[in-house]
DNA sequence: ATCCGCGTGTGAAACCTTTCACTGATGGGC
DNA sequence: GCCCATCAGTGAAAGGTTTCACACGCGGAT
């Protein structure tokens, strides 16, 4: 940028000291009507633009927003940023979306990233459960809220009940027959896979099926490739131990399964059952629709930011609070046989 | 946050002069080995977080480059995304995402806030052809590189030649026998819908076909809900003239057209042959695996960053380069019934 | 013996904003 | 006629970094 003007030009051009700029800038009712107008003309005629560095450093604080997902390329991701982003935009605030890719080592740059940058607040899906960083970040006093992932009472937090949401599903492939039933997903790491698991474990237990109905198979990631791989891997199988339905733990990963059957010409859910987790946009326009878990992905995104708001903004009142929405099951095709045509 | 040590708390703890701190987080090679390390020290024992906003203050300019899209929620414009954060973090930079939604509005709302930021440099997808906001942005010395849109030769940009795209779509179409053929897109403002549009026109010139061969029907977005509206109304017409194939400006509407076939138990491509844009992941997962003219999205971001970032670290040598890439068309089963089964 | 250059290190100045204690003026209440 | 409260406006100080001209000491060349 080439030499732009600051608040001292613009006073002396409206023949004014600097402070009576600055009111006008951040608190117009404090000046006088004509002295108002005034200073807007000059600064209208100097093109002068506010330097938002400088501001910070005065303030102290940025009035950016952190936000901290694990995967962009998911929808459910790009749906929740934009929730935070309505509300930030609301509260006058911006937002910088960043990507750890699952990766602690990106979770971790970003993290400083933020802290050089004095965020306003950061919300973040983080990669593992414990994260140390964070805690050490909220002592140095910078406000974190945890998204898509419960905490404990000392901190912000909204998040979908994802144990209940596994029970959904498998609670739903069970009551179409089901007994041999796959949970595909991982690594097992991330919280919101291991409690998708659980959930799916204990609805096979109340139906009384027995440990071995839900089995695991592993993927390294939560995409489209490892979902295809995945959907070999089963195709692979013999039939007479071949799981009859595959419950997933995102629906990129169900995507994948799904586009593997396709090829190969197997029915579903004939052949194989399916559900999804997310109900992203694209789980309805699948080859065949796809049965998925709901999250209110935008109202999840905006409540965090709300909360996080509060939390900088009166400090003094607030008090943490642990939002946690309920999924709902959407049913399609994908898993019920009487619903295709 | 609360107090954090500045460089004067790590010179004091050290014994060095403030000047000497500074060396060491911008030039270690400067100073000598023992000192580098005493001073690391302290910044370790007193955990100096670098007060990024001064930084800015003092050298003019941030570290983080703005990237305005037409839509987050279009796996395009992510996939270009983590093309630019990759080039960006190679450099050390930082990147904002920020969604115009196609919105001029909001497109100027960023740009004065990226302008306040004092950004590193602009990425953008302008919502409207001539944008004079931007050319104000250079002239007052911020860099600015469009992308997926070509420029004159006083600025850079990175394309993918979106004439040639429609073409290639609707060449294929033609080759497949078709002759009543609709374009799907909208608004025709859109720099890339009226490209497509062209070259599809030029295709049915080509082949020959009268100039009714290429029905042009408008939407008011490119998302999978106009997709959808845009199939009801398609269905709709009476199958004498109704078109036996469209040509959609992008994935989302190609596959909210699919979506309503699919519903209507319409076949794809006997009934309507469909052909998208983009060619994002979900192209290939769909009901029929889409027909798509594929964009390099990833490359398109890192290369728009590369030369932005050497506009912006190398002045005086910066040749200005206008980038044009070329599509390729992807055939799938929505367009080729030879390839279902 | 002198001078030069080099490697290290110094500290004031500049970057631009916000804040806050303060001044003057005006008008109302007593 | 005096005091007080209120309103409008002032300008110095602070915030943390980078930069730059400069100082210092030392070895080697002249």
């Amino acid at each position: 940028m080439t030499e732009s003007a600051s608040v001292i030009d613009v006073a002396r051009r409206a023949g004014v000291s600097l402070g009576t700029v600055s009111n006008v800038l951040n608190r117009p009712e404090r000046v006088a009507p004509a002295t108002r107008e005034r200073v807007r003309q000059a600064i209208e005629e100097l093109e002068f633009v506010r330097n938002e560095a400088a501001r910070q450093l005065r303030t102290g604080r940025s009035r950016t927003i952190g936000l901290i997902v694990l995967d962009v390329g998911n929808p459910f991701f790009t749906d929740l940023a934009a929730g935070v982003e309505n509300a930030a935009e609301e509260a006058g605030l911006s937002v910088i979306l960043c990507n750890s890719g699952n990766s602690a080592t990106r979770e971790d740059h970003y993290l400083s990233l933020l802290q050089e940058q004095r965020a306003y607040g950061i919300l973040i899906t983080p990669v593992t459960g414990k994260n140390d960083r964070i805690q050490e970040l909220r002592a140095r006093g910078m406000q974190v809220v945890l998204v898509d992932r419960g905490s404990a009472k000392r901190q912000c937090s909204v998040s979908v009940d994802d144990v209940v949401g596994g029970e959904l599903a498998v609670a739903h492939l069970i009551a179409q027959g089901h007994e041999r039933i796959a949970f595909v997903g991982g690594p097992v790491s991330i919280n919101q896979v291991a409690d998708r698991l659980v959930g799916a474990r204990r609805a096979a237990r109340s139906a009384g099926l027995p440990k071995t109905a839900i089995r695991l198979i592993r993927t390294p990631g939560l995409n489209v490739a490892a979902g295809r791989k995945t959907g070999e891997q089963i195709a692979g199988m013999p039939p007479r131990t071949r799981p009859t339905a595959v419950f997933c733990a995102n629906d990129l990963l169900a995507l994948g399964v799904l586009q593997e059957m396709t090829r190969r010409n197997l029915d579903v859910p004939g052949d194989l059952a399916i559900v999804g987790y997310d109900d992203i946009d694209f789980a309805a326009a699948a080859a065949v629709p796809l049965t998925s878990v709901r999250q209110p992905r935008a109202q999840l995104g905006h409540t965090a930011a709300e909360l996080l708001i509060d939390e900088v903004s009166s400090p003094e009142t607030h008090q943490h609070r642990q939002v946690v929405f309920e999924p709902e099951l959407v049913v399609r095709e994908s898993s019920d046989a009487k619903l295709s045509t």
